[in-house]
DNA sequence: GTTCTGTATGCAATATTTTGCATACGTTTC
DNA sequence: GAAACGTATGCAAAATATTGCATACAGAAC
């Protein structure tokens, strides 16, 4: 609402994610909505149909440029790169608005942690361990991130620091996520074992 | 939309926040948000706005009752009480639904940290100790919940287990938040500190 | 006695995200 | 040669979240 003149262009950090995006390559929608299932899209998840959305918008604000590729019998793909304009705008972004977010991660198994019961234990036994692979194998993913492009950070041109450190969050915050599983499974699986124990009786 | 008869009653997770808000409690809207800032809320932040809403759909939906607390000229608070069909929907919803969300914190300051520039370092450094200082306020609000409430895990019945589990998973978290504050300002520092040799020669 | 702070509730509009659907072409698999 | 899968784009509707505003009363501070 505030900070822009055309109404319904206001905060919105997925478009400046987008733009973010941009800064290095030329890509499609197609090629967004993939590279945001890794890179940025960590922090922050976009389906394809918001970024189809938000290309057209940024497209009529002219923050970025549209360019057609007619490929031999396929389906053309649009490919957008960042105008003057957008990078102006996503360099004064960065300076303003800044609306911090400390560990809402809205992932609603903390809310099911709550009503730990006798019947949801299993399950959420279950639902842990799915949690725990899955960070595992994002982990990886990270760890092959960071040495194919961040070997050695002190050589690292000062963007790409900016990257390198949060990859580096992902990385440390996924380490301390498998600690917390497996403290919490060990935990889970003692309360079982005295239910059972008590139950057997 | 799947799980539900009357249209529009979906998964919400909040929905089933403010529930497990109230399996101990019989609390007033005003008295939701507030404890939204403390408890779940960690995980899970909601306006007041979004309370209030919510409380109004699950009182059509009989899912909670309402009682009206009229206080000595002060004005009118309602409170809310699960009802019998409410514990079974929130029953039914923690084994139901579960949408995994990893690190998906949807912190704009990982897409800045993307956009770091000779511009933008020193701003970005400020907001980043900002953060800092907010994580060791919450964590020190952790602590004291922790030895108020669960000083001795292996005696606490199991529901409280849960919430106990969930309030490590933030304690864990917010160390290794303030661990990566450390490295990133660290290295920023080195970053500008190389900026201000080059430029000043 | 007036302003500020905290309790307490709520509407309306806008912004954002998710879900379900739809299309079209090319290549690989059965 | 039909079905399944991956590339590539998009609309419409519903669900969810945020922002700005509005009200009202009580007690404390000035």
């Amino acid at each position: 609402m505030a900070g822009s003149d055309i109404p319904g262009y206001a905060c919105m950090a997925l478009r400046y994610a987008i733009m973010t995006a941009l800064l290095e390559d030329e890509l499609s929608g197609y090629d967004l909505a993939r590279s945001f299932d890794r890179s940025l899209g960590f922090f922050w998840h976009a389906s394809h149909q918001q970024i189809y959305r938000e290309l057209r918008g940024l497209s009529e604000r002219r923050w970025i440029a549209r360019r057609v590729d007619r490929q031999r019998g396929r389906p053309e793909r649009n490919l957008y790169s960042l105008t003057r304009d957008g990078r102006q705008a996503l360099e004064r972004w960065v300076l303003e608005a800044d609306r911090m977010r400390l560990q809402e991660t809205r992932d609603e198994f903390y809310i099911k942690l709550y009503n730990l019961s006798a019947d949801s234990i299993d399950y959420l036994t279950e639902r842990l361990s799915v949690r725990r692979a899955a960070m595992m194998e994002r982990l990886y993913l990270y760890e092959r991130i960071r040495r194919r492009h961040y070997r050695d950070r002190q050589t690292l041109p000062l963007r790409r620091r900016g990257v390198y450190l949060a990859l580096l969050g992902g990385i440390m915050q996924g380490e301390q996520y498998l600690a917390w599983c497996d403290e919490a499974l060990a935990l889970l699986a003692a309360s079982a074992e005295e239910l059972a124990q008590s139950g057997a009786k």
